[in-house]
DNA sequence: ATATCTATTGACAAATAGTACATATGTGTG
DNA sequence: CACACATATGTACTATTTGTCAATAGATAT
C-alpha cells in the first residue's frame, strides 16, 4: 500500500497515464499525437502531458508487448506510428484495475482517517 | 491529474506515505521505529515500508518546516528522535486531503472507465 | 561473548519523470 | 517563394524519487 509500489506489478504499472492508454487502445488503434489528445478530451489539462512523456511511454510499453506498433503513411501529413493493444496489455490493464481498486480502498480509508483526525484536532468531538 | 504531479502541491506531496505519517502525529509526537509499526498495526505489510525511507522522509519533512524534532534519550535503549507536526505540516495535510480527494473521484472515473471498456471489449453489451 | 532487538543514518544504485531541442511533412498566406 | 504554423515523432540530457545495503550503537537476553 501507501507506495502504491510499483515493484509489485511490475514495469511502472503504478502509472495511471499507462492505465489510461491502455484504456483508450483497448477502444481501438490509435498513435501518440492523437492519443494526448483524446486524453485532453477527456477533461485532462492536456499542458500537464508533455508529449515527449507520452511517445517514451509508449515505446516502453512496446518494449513490454503490452502494445504493438506499425507505420502508417498519410497522404496528408506526416506518418504516424499506430499503436494497438495486445493480449498481454488487456491482461496487464486488468491486473492494474484489481490492484487499483485496492489501492482505491486504501486510499478512501485514508482519507477519511484524516478527515476524523483533523476535525478532531479542531476541538470537534 | 493522471500522474498526481507532485509539483503542483510541492515537496514530495502526492505521497501517501507521508499524509500517513503526518496523520500518525497529528495524534501525538512519535518517532520512526515506532512510526513504522504504527503503520503496521493499521493492517499495512510492514515488509513493504523499509525503515530507510521512513526516516529518510521524517527528515525531509522535517527540512520543510512539516515536523520538528529533539532527541529523548531513553533510561533504557538507544535514544529516539521524537517528532511532532508543527503549524505548517497541519495546514500542509489539510491541503494534501483536499487535493487527494480530487484525486480520488480521478481514479474512481478512470477504474469505473476501464471496468466498462473491459466489459464490452468481451463482448458484454 | 555473541546474538538479538531497538533505533538511526549514510552512501550508493536503480527507476521514473521532466525539459529542451531536433527533425520532418504538409498547409496556408502574404 | 519565404515564412509561419500545425502535425507528428524522436533524442539527449537533467532532475527527482525510490530502493537497497551496510554501518553504527546502546540495551537485553542466552
Amino acid at each position: 500500500m501507501l507506495r502504491m509500489k510499483c515493484a509489485k506489478m511490475g514495469f511502472k504499472s503504478g502509472n495511471i497515464l499507462m492505465a489510461s492508454l491502455l484504456n483508450l487502445l483497448l477502444k481501438g488503434p490509435s498513435y501518440g499525437y492523437s492519443l494526448v489528445e483524446e486524453l485532453g478530451e477527456l477533461g485532462i489539462d492536456q499542458s500537464s502531458i508533455p508529449y515527449a512523456i507520452v511517445y517514451r511511454l509508449l515505446r516502453d510499453m512496446e518494449s513490454e508487448n503490452l502494445i504493438t506498433s506499425h507505420w502508417e503513411i498519410e497522404d496528408s501529413g506526416p506518418s504516424r506510428r499506430m499503436y494497438f493493444i495486445t493480449d498481454k496489455g488487456k491482461k496487464h490493464l486488468e491486473k492494474w484495475l484489481v490492484n487499483a481498486k485496492a489501492n482505491l480502498k486504501i486510499m478512501e480509508n485514508l482519507v477519511s482517517s484524516i478527515e476524523k483526525s483533523i476535525y478532531e484536532e479542531k476541538g470537534g468531538e
